[in-house]
DNA sequence: GTCCATGCAAACCTTTTGCACTATA
DNA sequence: TATAGTGCAAAAGGTTTGCATGGAC
């Protein structure tokens, strides 16, 4: 199984910041953050609902997408699109805090790494354009290893020869 | 006005691209091509048709969005969401042909500046993690130097002591 | 007992699609 | 003249909202 680590401390913080933000503290709610810190995964509100539905709570998806909100203000979970059309949830807090990711084209993977090089960028629009920076985004789209071995090529089907412009 | 340079070697290579794949060039596709080449700016399709309409054209969406489509096939322009809900398209081969943005969380100015770090980064991740790098995507969220000088600040909301979790 | 959350369905918004008609090559 | 494009409206898909009911504190 993933839970190699207990959600419950997690699950004690997300009723921290609701009670400090005097909001009451649900079934719901609580079930949903123990999905969401449960999963080493990204996972979309489908994939959330589908977790819940096995784990025996019928919860509707508009009290999904109310709490996620909930989590992603509380800085406890972090919002992605990958561009797929709809969005992803993973939880912070637990491995590596700060990271990139990388995605497979060809079958979807999200890979996570770090790259230190982010801070020297941040350090610098802040000094060349008085720029602050809050938060980044860094995705990388390309082919994973197992898909290159399996043969997978990135399709080329712009202008046959793009760059004669000038 | 913004357009110093002239876009009708972009509008030639749209036909190009048109013609190589053997699709017709129409009055729409080129009033389009036209108005996405002649922006420096970031445009969201609302954007499009209005320009358009200024221009005397009445297209209709379904159209823009085809053709929007064949622009971003072609590699003509660049696709991007920024987490407004809706895309926004660019021209590339202008400018700097490969650049990154910064995005103002205060008036949602966009700024586009260069980090050669990326490189290295990619050669990073072929390295470890055996992942061929086909495009990326580094946006970094913050104040501008104006919103800064107005003094906006940047609102956190998270838990007041989100660190101690370990 | 007061407030807020929940669930359902409807609304919303951007984007896509079906279809009759028109224009390109 | 054949093939593909256009415009309109409807559909699609993810997300948000209104409202009556139910639960937290």
């Amino acid at each position: 199984m993933t839970e190699t680590v207990s959600v419950r401390p997690f699950i004690r913080l997300f009723g921290r910041y609701l009670r400090e933000q005097g909001l009451p503290v649900t079934h719901q709610r609580e079930a949903i953050a123990e999905v969401v810190f449960a999963s080493e995964e990204h996972l979309s509100v489908d994939e959330i609902e589908q977790r819940l539905r096995d784990r025996g709570d019928r919860i509707g998806k508009a009290t999904i997408y109310r709490t996620l909100d909930l989590l992603v203000r509380s800085r406890l979970v972090e919002e992605h699109d990958f561009g797929e059309g709809f969005k992803r949830y993973e939880h912070r807090l637990s491995r590596q805090p700060v990271h990139e990711h990388l995605i497979c084209l060809e079958c979807g993977k999200v890979i996570e790494f770090q790259a230190g090089e982010i801070a020297a960028v941040e350090a610098r629009v802040q000094v060349v354009h008085g720029f602050l920076p809050a938060r980044h985004r860094l995705e990388v789209y390309g082919l994973c290893r197992e898909c290159r071995a399996a043969g997978a090529e990135l399709p080329y089907q712009g202008l046959t020869c793009p760059i004669d412009t000038v």
